[in-house]
DNA sequence: TTCCGGGTAGACAAATCTGTCTACTTCAAC
DNA sequence: GTTGAAGTAGACAGATTTGTCTACCCGGAA
Protein backbone atom coordinates (compact mmCIF):
# COMPACT_ATOMS: atom_id res chain seq x y z
CA UNK A 1 0.00 0.00 0.00
CA UNK A 2 1.25 3.69 -0.79
CA UNK A 3 -0.09 5.31 2.35
CA UNK A 4 1.20 3.03 4.47
CA UNK A 5 4.82 3.35 3.11
CA UNK A 6 4.48 6.92 3.20
CA UNK A 7 3.25 7.22 7.07
CA UNK A 8 5.81 4.34 7.98
CA UNK A 9 8.33 6.78 6.61
CA UNK A 10 6.78 10.13 8.21
CA UNK A 11 6.70 7.60 11.62
CA UNK A 12 10.31 6.59 11.54
CA UNK A 13 11.18 9.90 10.50
CA UNK A 14 9.62 11.58 13.76
CA UNK A 15 11.15 9.23 15.90
CA UNK A 16 14.68 9.83 14.90
CA UNK A 17 14.18 13.32 14.80
CA UNK A 18 12.76 13.50 18.36
CA UNK A 19 15.60 11.36 19.91
CA UNK A 20 18.52 12.84 17.61
CA UNK A 21 17.21 16.08 16.48
CA UNK A 22 17.40 17.43 12.66
CA UNK A 23 20.49 17.48 11.32
CA UNK A 24 22.15 14.72 13.31
CA UNK A 25 19.54 12.35 11.66
CA UNK A 26 20.42 12.05 7.98
CA UNK A 27 17.88 10.37 5.16
CA UNK A 28 20.14 7.11 5.21
CA UNK A 29 19.67 6.96 8.39
CA UNK A 30 15.71 7.37 8.27
CA UNK A 31 15.56 4.79 5.28
CA UNK A 32 17.90 1.84 7.02
CA UNK A 33 15.97 2.17 9.71
CA UNK A 34 12.33 1.94 7.86
CA UNK A 35 13.50 -0.23 5.47
CA UNK A 36 12.28 1.94 2.75
CA UNK A 37 14.39 2.47 -0.71
CA UNK A 38 15.75 6.15 -1.52
CA UNK A 39 13.63 6.41 -4.17
CA UNK A 40 10.33 5.36 -2.32
CA UNK A 41 10.82 8.45 -0.07
CA UNK A 42 11.46 10.82 -2.80
CA UNK A 43 8.78 10.21 -4.56
CA UNK A 44 6.55 10.81 -1.45
CA UNK A 45 8.44 14.07 -0.64
CA UNK A 46 10.46 16.60 -2.56
CA UNK A 47 12.82 17.01 -0.29
CA UNK A 48 13.98 16.39 3.60
CA UNK A 49 12.92 19.47 4.72
CA UNK A 50 9.49 18.13 3.77
CA UNK A 51 9.66 14.88 5.52
CA UNK A 52 10.41 17.19 8.29
CA UNK A 53 7.27 19.37 7.90
CA UNK A 54 4.89 16.15 7.22
CA UNK A 55 6.61 14.76 10.21
CA UNK A 56 5.69 17.88 12.58
CA UNK A 57 2.62 18.01 11.33
CA UNK A 58 1.96 14.45 12.39
CA UNK A 59 3.04 15.36 15.63
CA UNK A 60 1.09 18.06 16.30
CA UNK A 61 -1.71 15.93 14.80
CA UNK A 62 -0.43 13.29 17.96
CA UNK A 63 -0.33 15.55 20.44
CA UNK A 64 -3.87 17.04 20.18
CA UNK A 65 -5.12 13.42 20.55
CA UNK A 66 -2.89 12.88 23.77
CA UNK A 67 -3.43 15.98 25.53
CA UNK A 68 -7.18 14.92 25.17
CA UNK A 69 -7.13 11.43 26.49
CA UNK A 70 -4.91 12.90 29.35
CA UNK A 71 -6.82 15.79 30.26
CA UNK A 72 -9.80 12.97 30.14
CA UNK A 73 -8.48 10.58 31.86
CA UNK A 74 -6.95 12.70 35.08
CA UNK A 75 -9.21 15.60 35.26
CA UNK A 76 -11.32 13.73 37.83
CA UNK A 77 -8.63 12.94 39.82
CA UNK A 78 -8.17 17.13 41.01
CA UNK A 79 -8.80 17.81 44.31
CA UNK A 80 -10.32 21.91 44.76
CA UNK A 81 -12.54 23.72 43.17
CA UNK A 82 -13.72 22.07 40.39
CA UNK A 83 -13.66 24.66 37.54
CA UNK A 84 -9.37 24.23 37.82
CA UNK A 85 -9.25 20.71 37.10
CA UNK A 86 -9.20 20.71 33.53
CA UNK A 87 -6.10 23.09 33.31
CA UNK A 88 -4.67 20.88 36.33
CA UNK A 89 -5.23 17.34 34.79
CA UNK A 90 -3.07 19.00 31.70
CA UNK A 91 -0.16 20.30 33.69
CA UNK A 92 0.24 16.26 34.98
CA UNK A 93 -0.33 14.98 31.70
CA UNK A 94 2.89 16.93 31.19
CA UNK A 95 4.43 15.96 34.36
CA UNK A 96 3.58 11.98 32.96
CA UNK A 97 5.18 13.35 29.67
CA UNK A 98 8.21 14.29 30.87
CA UNK A 99 9.10 11.45 33.28
CA UNK A 100 8.68 8.96 30.14
CA UNK A 101 11.85 7.48 28.91
CA UNK A 102 11.64 8.60 25.07
CA UNK A 103 11.25 12.31 26.51
CA UNK A 104 13.36 15.25 25.31
CA UNK A 105 11.37 18.05 24.77
CA UNK A 106 9.28 20.06 22.42
CA UNK A 107 10.10 19.08 18.92
CA UNK A 108 8.70 22.19 17.68
CA UNK A 109 10.82 24.02 20.20
CA UNK A 110 13.63 21.88 18.94
CA UNK A 111 12.89 22.39 15.65
CA UNK A 112 12.57 26.29 15.70
CA UNK A 113 16.31 25.94 17.07
CA UNK A 114 17.40 24.11 14.66
CA UNK A 115 15.75 26.18 11.84
CA UNK A 116 16.11 29.61 12.90
CA UNK A 117 14.67 31.68 9.92
CA UNK A 118 10.76 32.91 10.95
CA UNK A 119 9.76 32.60 7.10
CA UNK A 120 10.73 29.10 6.90
CA UNK A 121 8.02 26.42 6.20
CA UNK A 122 9.50 24.28 9.56
CA UNK A 123 9.56 27.28 11.66
CA UNK A 124 5.96 28.12 10.40
CA UNK A 125 4.69 24.85 11.25
CA UNK A 126 5.97 24.99 15.18
CA UNK A 127 4.20 28.58 15.38
CA UNK A 128 0.82 26.91 14.29
CA UNK A 129 1.45 24.20 16.69
CA UNK A 130 2.02 26.91 19.46
CA UNK A 131 -1.16 27.77 18.67
CA UNK A 132 -3.59 25.25 18.03
CA UNK A 133 -2.18 24.61 22.03
CA UNK A 134 -3.13 27.78 22.98
CA UNK A 135 -6.67 26.80 21.67
CA UNK A 136 -7.09 23.75 23.37
CA UNK A 137 -5.58 25.71 26.81
CA UNK A 138 -8.45 28.29 26.02
CA UNK A 139 -11.23 25.05 25.94
CA UNK A 140 -9.80 24.05 29.42
CA UNK A 141 -10.52 27.82 30.60
CA UNK A 142 -14.82 27.78 29.46
CA UNK A 143 -16.00 26.29 32.70
CA UNK A 144 -14.43 29.04 34.59
CA UNK A 145 -16.37 32.38 32.55
CA UNK A 146 -14.23 34.62 32.29
CA UNK A 147 -14.88 37.67 30.55
CA UNK A 148 -11.62 37.20 28.35
CA UNK A 149 -10.10 34.09 28.67
CA UNK A 150 -6.74 34.93 26.29
CA UNK A 151 -4.61 36.26 28.73
CA UNK A 152 -5.01 33.76 31.23
CA UNK A 153 -4.78 31.24 28.44
CA UNK A 154 -1.51 32.86 26.96
CA UNK A 155 0.20 32.80 30.96
CA UNK A 156 -0.76 29.24 31.46
CA UNK A 157 0.83 28.18 28.08
CA UNK A 158 3.84 29.97 28.97
CA UNK A 159 4.24 28.16 31.70
CA UNK A 160 3.51 24.64 30.10
CA UNK A 161 6.55 26.06 27.80
CA UNK A 162 8.66 26.88 30.54
CA UNK A 163 8.15 23.38 32.00
CA UNK A 164 9.04 21.40 29.15
CA UNK A 165 12.85 23.85 28.85
CA UNK A 166 13.22 23.27 32.83
CA UNK A 167 12.85 19.65 32.26
CA UNK A 168 14.85 19.41 28.69
CA UNK A 169 17.49 22.15 29.23
CA UNK A 170 17.65 22.30 32.86
CA UNK A 171 17.01 18.35 33.63
CA UNK A 172 14.34 19.46 36.40
CA UNK A 173 12.29 16.08 36.20
CA UNK A 174 9.82 18.14 38.92
CA UNK A 175 8.97 20.90 36.25
CA UNK A 176 5.97 20.06 35.64
CA UNK A 177 4.64 20.13 39.52
CA UNK A 178 6.33 23.52 39.85
CA UNK A 179 3.97 24.57 36.78
CA UNK A 180 0.98 23.31 38.36
CA UNK A 181 1.30 24.99 41.67
CA UNK A 182 1.95 28.30 39.69
CA UNK A 183 -0.77 27.41 37.81
CA UNK A 184 -2.91 27.06 40.53
CA UNK A 185 -1.45 30.08 41.94
CA UNK A 186 -2.57 32.20 38.28
CA UNK A 187 -5.88 30.56 38.17
CA UNK A 188 -7.05 32.08 41.49
CA UNK A 189 -5.38 35.36 40.74
CA UNK A 190 -7.63 35.15 37.74
CA UNK A 191 -11.15 34.21 39.46
CA UNK B 1 48.32 38.53 20.85
CA UNK B 2 47.30 34.39 21.44
CA UNK B 3 44.48 35.14 23.97
CA UNK B 4 43.42 37.54 21.44
CA UNK B 5 43.17 35.35 18.97
CA UNK B 6 41.22 32.76 21.21
CA UNK B 7 38.64 35.13 22.35
CA UNK B 8 38.25 36.58 18.53
CA UNK B 9 37.19 33.27 17.90
CA UNK B 10 34.62 32.07 20.50
CA UNK B 11 32.70 35.36 19.82
CA UNK B 12 32.39 34.68 16.57
CA UNK B 13 31.31 31.09 16.38
CA UNK B 14 29.29 32.23 19.15
CA UNK B 15 27.17 35.13 16.89
CA UNK B 16 26.95 32.59 14.32
CA UNK B 17 25.75 29.67 16.21
CA UNK B 18 23.10 32.20 17.91
CA UNK B 19 22.25 33.09 14.27
CA UNK B 20 22.06 30.20 12.79
CA UNK B 21 22.50 27.35 15.07
CA UNK B 22 25.79 24.96 15.51
CA UNK B 23 25.19 21.71 13.16
CA UNK B 24 24.15 24.49 10.26
CA UNK B 25 27.59 26.66 11.10
CA UNK B 26 30.30 24.64 9.49
CA UNK B 27 33.96 25.70 11.01
CA UNK B 28 35.04 26.92 7.89
CA UNK B 29 31.82 29.53 8.11
CA UNK B 30 34.02 30.60 11.47
CA UNK B 31 37.32 30.48 10.30
CA UNK B 32 36.44 32.84 7.30
CA UNK B 33 34.26 35.19 9.36
CA UNK B 34 36.90 35.80 12.01
CA UNK B 35 39.88 35.11 9.68
CA UNK B 36 42.05 32.65 11.36
CA UNK B 37 43.61 29.70 10.47
CA UNK B 38 42.02 26.69 10.88
CA UNK B 39 45.01 25.18 12.76
CA UNK B 40 45.12 28.34 15.08
CA UNK B 41 41.87 27.01 16.07
CA UNK B 42 42.67 22.88 16.53
CA UNK B 43 45.56 24.75 18.36
CA UNK B 44 43.21 26.22 20.85
CA UNK B 45 40.57 24.10 21.02
CA UNK B 46 40.15 20.09 20.66
CA UNK B 47 37.20 19.59 18.33
CA UNK B 48 34.26 21.58 17.07
CA UNK B 49 32.09 20.55 20.26
CA UNK B 50 34.80 22.12 22.68
CA UNK B 51 34.67 25.51 20.52
CA UNK B 52 30.66 25.05 21.04
CA UNK B 53 31.43 24.50 24.93
CA UNK B 54 33.51 27.59 25.20
CA UNK B 55 30.79 29.47 23.26
CA UNK B 56 28.49 28.83 25.75
CA UNK B 57 30.37 29.72 28.41
CA UNK B 58 31.24 33.07 26.78
CA UNK B 59 27.64 33.54 26.77
CA UNK B 60 26.71 32.23 30.21
CA UNK B 61 29.12 35.21 31.07
CA UNK B 62 27.62 37.61 29.10
CA UNK B 63 24.41 37.31 29.92
CA UNK B 64 25.06 37.19 33.23
CA UNK B 65 26.27 40.78 33.42
CA UNK B 66 23.32 42.03 30.60
CA UNK B 67 20.90 40.69 33.45
CA UNK B 68 22.50 42.54 36.48
CA UNK B 69 22.79 46.18 34.43
CA UNK B 70 19.20 45.48 32.39
CA UNK B 71 18.03 45.10 36.80
CA UNK B 72 19.97 47.77 37.80
CA UNK B 73 18.71 50.40 35.39
CA UNK B 74 14.85 49.19 34.84
CA UNK B 75 14.62 48.38 38.76
CA UNK B 76 13.66 52.29 39.34
CA UNK B 77 11.31 52.71 36.84
CA UNK B 78 9.00 50.06 38.11
CA UNK B 79 5.87 51.12 39.94
CA UNK B 80 3.11 49.64 42.18
CA UNK B 81 5.10 47.36 45.42
CA UNK B 82 8.77 48.28 45.32
CA UNK B 83 9.80 44.49 46.68
CA UNK B 84 8.51 43.59 43.48
CA UNK B 85 10.65 46.39 41.41
CA UNK B 86 13.74 43.57 40.53
CA UNK B 87 11.22 40.84 39.74
CA UNK B 88 9.65 43.03 37.14
CA UNK B 89 12.75 44.79 35.82
CA UNK B 90 14.41 41.19 34.99
CA UNK B 91 11.18 40.68 32.70
CA UNK B 92 11.80 44.15 31.25
CA UNK B 93 15.25 43.22 30.47
CA UNK B 94 13.50 40.11 29.00
CA UNK B 95 11.16 42.32 26.67
CA UNK B 96 14.02 44.32 25.30
CA UNK B 97 16.22 41.38 24.31
CA UNK B 98 13.06 39.41 22.46
CA UNK B 99 12.38 43.15 20.15
CA UNK B 100 16.25 43.23 19.64
CA UNK B 101 16.71 41.99 15.50
CA UNK B 102 19.31 39.66 16.91
CA UNK B 103 16.95 37.85 19.55
CA UNK B 104 16.99 34.21 17.94
CA UNK B 105 16.06 32.23 21.36
CA UNK B 106 17.84 31.16 23.99
CA UNK B 107 21.27 29.36 23.14
CA UNK B 108 21.32 27.05 26.27
CA UNK B 109 17.54 25.82 24.94
CA UNK B 110 18.78 25.55 21.26
CA UNK B 111 21.83 23.97 22.17
CA UNK B 112 19.89 21.49 24.37
CA UNK B 113 17.33 20.97 21.42
CA UNK B 114 20.72 20.01 18.69
CA UNK B 115 22.53 18.13 21.52
CA UNK B 116 20.03 15.87 23.14
CA UNK B 117 21.78 13.64 25.25
CA UNK B 118 21.69 14.43 28.58
CA UNK B 119 25.55 13.55 29.40
CA UNK B 120 27.39 15.61 27.12
CA UNK B 121 29.37 18.53 27.60
CA UNK B 122 27.43 20.54 25.47
CA UNK B 123 23.88 19.98 27.22
CA UNK B 124 25.43 19.83 31.12
CA UNK B 125 26.85 23.83 30.31
CA UNK B 126 23.08 24.61 29.34
CA UNK B 127 21.85 22.59 32.54
CA UNK B 128 24.55 24.77 34.42
CA UNK B 129 23.48 27.91 32.86
CA UNK B 130 20.36 27.47 33.98
CA UNK B 131 20.85 26.88 37.09
CA UNK B 132 22.81 30.51 37.44
CA UNK B 133 19.87 32.21 35.99
CA UNK B 134 17.69 30.58 38.80
CA UNK B 135 20.14 31.62 41.09
CA UNK B 136 20.15 35.37 40.37
CA UNK B 137 16.39 35.09 40.19
CA UNK B 138 16.60 33.91 43.61
CA UNK B 139 18.80 36.66 44.50
CA UNK B 140 16.12 39.69 43.01
CA UNK B 141 13.72 38.12 45.63
CA UNK B 142 15.86 38.89 48.71
CA UNK B 143 13.56 41.73 49.89
CA UNK B 144 10.69 39.80 50.10
CA UNK B 145 11.95 38.03 52.94
CA UNK B 146 10.39 34.78 52.29
CA UNK B 147 10.90 31.50 54.38
CA UNK B 148 11.80 29.72 51.51
CA UNK B 149 12.45 32.02 48.20
CA UNK B 150 13.30 28.59 46.39
CA UNK B 151 9.99 27.51 44.70
CA UNK B 152 8.91 30.94 43.92
CA UNK B 153 12.43 31.27 41.76
CA UNK B 154 11.46 28.48 39.96
CA UNK B 155 8.36 29.14 39.29
CA UNK B 156 9.48 32.81 37.75
CA UNK B 157 12.27 30.68 35.92
CA UNK B 158 9.55 28.57 34.22
CA UNK B 159 7.55 31.73 33.37
CA UNK B 160 11.40 33.53 31.52
CA UNK B 161 12.19 30.43 29.53
CA UNK B 162 8.50 30.12 28.60
CA UNK B 163 8.07 33.29 27.75
CA UNK B 164 11.66 32.88 25.50
CA UNK B 165 9.94 29.56 23.91
CA UNK B 166 6.89 32.08 23.10
CA UNK B 167 8.66 34.78 21.73
CA UNK B 168 11.03 32.53 19.18
CA UNK B 169 9.17 29.78 18.83
CA UNK B 170 5.76 30.95 18.87
CA UNK B 171 6.89 34.41 17.31
CA UNK B 172 4.97 35.86 19.94
CA UNK B 173 6.81 39.32 20.70
CA UNK B 174 4.85 40.28 23.15
CA UNK B 175 5.99 37.04 25.30
CA UNK B 176 7.49 38.73 27.70
CA UNK B 177 4.74 41.61 29.06
CA UNK B 178 2.68 38.57 29.63
CA UNK B 179 5.00 36.54 31.46
CA UNK B 180 5.37 40.09 33.75
CA UNK B 181 2.10 39.90 34.23
CA UNK B 182 1.71 36.31 35.63
CA UNK B 183 5.00 36.84 37.58
CA UNK B 184 3.55 40.14 39.27
CA UNK B 185 0.35 37.73 40.24
CA UNK B 186 2.66 35.02 41.13
CA UNK B 187 4.69 37.50 43.80
CA UNK B 188 1.21 38.57 45.01
CA UNK B 189 0.50 34.88 45.32
CA UNK B 190 3.58 34.34 47.42
CA UNK B 191 3.86 37.54 49.81
C1' DT C 1 71.86 36.85 14.20
C1' DT C 2 69.42 32.99 15.30
C1' DC C 3 65.79 30.57 16.96
C1' DC C 4 61.27 29.44 17.97
C1' DG C 5 56.46 30.00 19.24
C1' DG C 6 52.48 31.01 17.10
C1' DG C 7 50.28 32.58 13.34
C1' DT C 8 48.59 32.05 7.94
C1' DA C 9 47.19 29.53 3.77
C1' DG C 10 45.40 25.85 2.13
C1' DA C 11 45.87 20.97 0.38
C1' DC C 12 44.24 16.72 1.78
C1' DA C 13 41.85 12.56 3.82
C1' DA C 14 37.90 10.34 5.10
C1' DA C 15 33.46 10.51 6.13
C1' DT C 16 28.84 12.09 5.38
C1' DC C 17 25.15 14.71 3.37
C1' DT C 18 21.20 15.32 -0.02
C1' DG C 19 19.29 14.17 -4.12
C1' DT C 20 19.24 11.65 -8.89
C1' DC C 21 19.24 7.84 -11.63
C1' DT C 22 19.34 3.06 -13.51
C1' DA C 23 17.97 -1.64 -13.32
C1' DC C 24 15.30 -5.01 -11.33
C1' DT C 25 11.08 -6.78 -8.82
C1' DT C 26 6.36 -7.26 -7.26
C1' DC C 27 1.70 -7.04 -7.54
C1' DA C 28 -2.77 -5.77 -8.83
C1' DA C 29 -6.04 -4.50 -12.50
C1' DC C 30 -7.66 -5.26 -16.81
C1' DG D 1 -1.13 -12.84 -19.76
C1' DT D 2 0.06 -8.18 -20.14
C1' DT D 3 0.70 -3.73 -18.65
C1' DG D 4 1.83 -0.24 -15.56
C1' DA D 5 2.33 1.77 -11.05
C1' DA D 6 5.08 1.56 -7.17
C1' DG D 7 8.69 -0.43 -4.54
C1' DT D 8 13.75 -2.23 -3.83
C1' DA D 9 18.73 -1.94 -4.11
C1' DG D 10 22.23 0.71 -4.58
C1' DA D 11 25.62 3.23 -7.56
C1' DC D 12 26.69 7.80 -8.32
C1' DA D 13 27.39 12.94 -8.35
C1' DG D 14 28.49 16.88 -6.05
C1' DA D 15 28.78 19.35 -2.17
C1' DT D 16 30.09 19.72 2.58
C1' DT D 17 31.78 18.13 7.03
C1' DT D 18 35.56 17.72 10.67
C1' DG D 19 40.12 17.29 11.52
C1' DT D 20 45.26 16.69 10.11
C1' DC D 21 49.27 18.10 8.05
C1' DT D 22 52.79 20.58 5.33
C1' DA D 23 55.00 24.78 4.10
C1' DC D 24 55.65 29.28 4.89
C1' DC D 25 55.93 33.79 7.57
C1' DC D 26 56.55 37.18 11.18
C1' DG D 27 58.21 39.15 15.37
C1' DG D 28 60.33 39.08 19.70
C1' DA D 29 63.97 37.10 22.89
C1' DA D 30 68.47 35.12 23.77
Amino acid sequence: MSTSRRDHLVETALHLFMRDGFHATGIDRVLKESGVAKKTLYNHFSSKDDLIVAALAKRDHDFAAKMRTAIARLTPQQTGDPRMAPVLAFFDGLDEWFRSDSFSGCIFINASAEYPRADCPIHRACEAHKLQVLATIEGLLAGLELPDPAPLARQLALLADGAIAGAHTGGDRAAARHAKDAARRLLASWL
